[in-house]
DNA sequence: GCACGGAATGACAGCGCTGTCAATGATCGC
DNA sequence: GCGATCATTGACAGCGCTGTCATTCCGTGC
């Protein structure tokens, strides 16, 4: 551990990372045929080739990545741009997309758009710089100059978590408008008349506003109303649908309150526990996400299951077809399902 | 579409994009006059620069940061290697850490280890070979051959999570057993006696072991002993919580139940409800970790900050400070807080 | 009017690897 | 025994960019 050169007192900078040229002139072959060992390949005499893995193992030779892409053309990153990971739900769908393609070899460049399109469009940008080999994206609503890069791109594109728009190439999700709708019918069923809805920032966050318009227009089509929505301009949070419920409990008690996630809702039914209030008989609550901490509570929230994990798991199957020449589905609506639950 | 190779009717892999040769040319001025201006070199002319922007942009000109990286050795790619997603807390550190390198200008690529020390090792392997400018770790048990690659590699890295640790370059985090320790003081100052435990998987979260580690000592100092852990070997969650509290509950009622962290304490609230206990008259509960969640409940949780955001900011920012040149502590302890909670 | 210094631009080599095709032996059929 | 064939191995030219000089063109001072 002395000198060697690197770590160059403040930067340890690796200058002096061996190279396949340093291989192959200590295995005494030349430098292509290192390349080959190390990617694999059939046409190098198997003698030969565990020499070289030897010496390659001896040296701690790690492939440069970099200079192998730019000169065979196929990286092996994979770009990925969600809005947020505050929210459980993106850091699954991050969970299932990274073991998806960390099985084939990906690997994820990361990149978080706050929600801001301005920033994604920022955010792609960059990412694209990297030449990565495919894109996911959970968008924060493309601007056209994002559209355009991507589409410019001509590289293999899933967007995830919406099944209602017109992919740019693939698509995989659920219809957030539908599901609004189908909490709608859920309250009908129950016979709900006085529905109060609780949200966080809809302006920016156009599913969650997608799901809230489905449950207005499915309710309207039933001849219910909404009351007016009550939101606040900042993330979702238990905190916030706790402080929220508050509120409107100290002034009407609805029948029921749709929350625009579980976390806010998990908030609503301390807010009303913490009120006195028994649910579902006093008031009922419902959620959208169906996360695992809504479902353990003594009264299993009612909610509506995004298979968000089914959506990574499939954005990374069909990006990974996609680039080995398979012809995917260009949109897949994963389903989602509606969980009655014990809260309305 | 004609000849032009890219589109290549399933690979979509675009050969073609624009060079900073075009540019050039359409421009009529030298490679690296156009390379300047993308840098924001001072050394262009004013005028001169304006054109070769607008040319770009007209072209929809992306630099090819692989080539750049490589021919100029400056990677901004940030290694980042996790060993769960599933878990809030590790989603709230990535959060940090890519709001603090995206900020200048550096993104992170993402590793998974599962809690895996041979997967670790592997992932470590492959994203070195991208020839990152730095690497973030939240260790899952460094193999040696993992800690090898690692010095070798001579570049920047920040061990996050732990501070109890000798690190191969930086550390920042907390100390688990320190935590441990503290909440054994607060359970003896609090006068409890029959204390439980209730984990997850120990085995893999050595973080998780340490803590347990000093909460056993630390009551052992005070003259109080710990019931034999509970443990089950499947990953933390709100449902084993739940379920493993039912169990304990069926045959005994401790004084306290002690939890891996806030997920499995928030479980165990939920299962003390159901059993109709009241907390903390009846039977007190802790957690580790501080959710928002846990804190949102109508009885705050018993649990300990691990200001796993600054953990996240302050590993970024250590990271680009090396990368810069200055010279961070090679030792950051952020400190955890005992939040005493209405739940003990 | 002229050598001089600085500002602006360019030529060139090479980062570390892979695609392509050529070269070398070894093997084979007849 | 000899050309054809196959299995191995290598030479070479770049991938798209940047570091490092070299070059050009001014305005300056005397």
């Amino acid at each position: 551990m002395t000198q060697r050169g690197n770590d160059s007192a403040s930067g340890r900078r690796a200058r002096g990372r061996t190279t396949l040229r340093q291989v192959a002139g200590r295995a005494g072959v030349s430098e292509i045929t290192v390349s080959r060992v190390m990617r694999g390949s059939p046409l190098v005499a198997p003698a030969l080739a565990g020499r070289v893995r030897r010496v390659a193992a001896e040296l701690g030779y790690v492939p440069n990545r970099l200079a192998g892409t730019l000169a065979g053309h196929a990286s092996t990153q994979i770009a990925v741009i969600l809005p947020a990971l505050s929210n459980i739900v993106f850091a699954e769908v991050l969970k299932g997309l990274e073991t998806g393609l960390e099985a084939r070899g990906y690997h994820p460049i990361l990149g978080i758009s706050n929600y801001d399109a301005e920033h994604e469009a920022d955010l792609i940008r960059s990412l694209l710089g990297w030449q990565p080999a495919g894109l996911v994206i959970a968008t924060a609503g493309l601007t056209p100059q994002s559209r355009a890069m991507l589409t410019d791109a001509a590289l293999p594109i899933v967007e995830i978590m919406d099944s209602d728009i017109d992919p740019i190439d693939m698509s995989v999700g659920i219809s957030h408008r539908g599901a609004g709708a189908a909490m709608a019918r859920h309250l009908v069923a129950r016979g709900y008349r006085d529905i109060a809805f609780i949200g966080h920032d809809l302006s920016r966050d156009h599913r969650a506003r997608a799901r809230f318009a489905g449950l207005r227009a499915g309710l309207g089509r039933a001849g219910r109303a909404l009351a007016p929505a009550r939101l606040r301009l900042c993330p979702s949070s238990v905190a916030l649908g706790c402080d929220m419920t508050r509120q409107i409990l100290a002034r009407h008690r609805p029948q029921v309150i749709c929350f625009a996630n579980d976390d806010m809702a998990i908030g609503g039914v301390f807010a009303c526990i913490g009120a006195g209030l028994a649910i579902p008989r006093d008031i009922a609550v419902t959620g959208f996400n169906r996360l695992d901490i809504g479902q353990a509570m003594p009264a299993p929230l009612t909610t509506i299951d995004t298979r968000r994990h089914e959506i990574g798991r499939l954005a990374a199957r069909h990006l990974i077809a996609r680039l080995e020449g398979d012809d995917p589905p260009s949109h897949s609506d994963v389903g989602f399902v509606v969980i009655p639950g014990a809260t309305s």
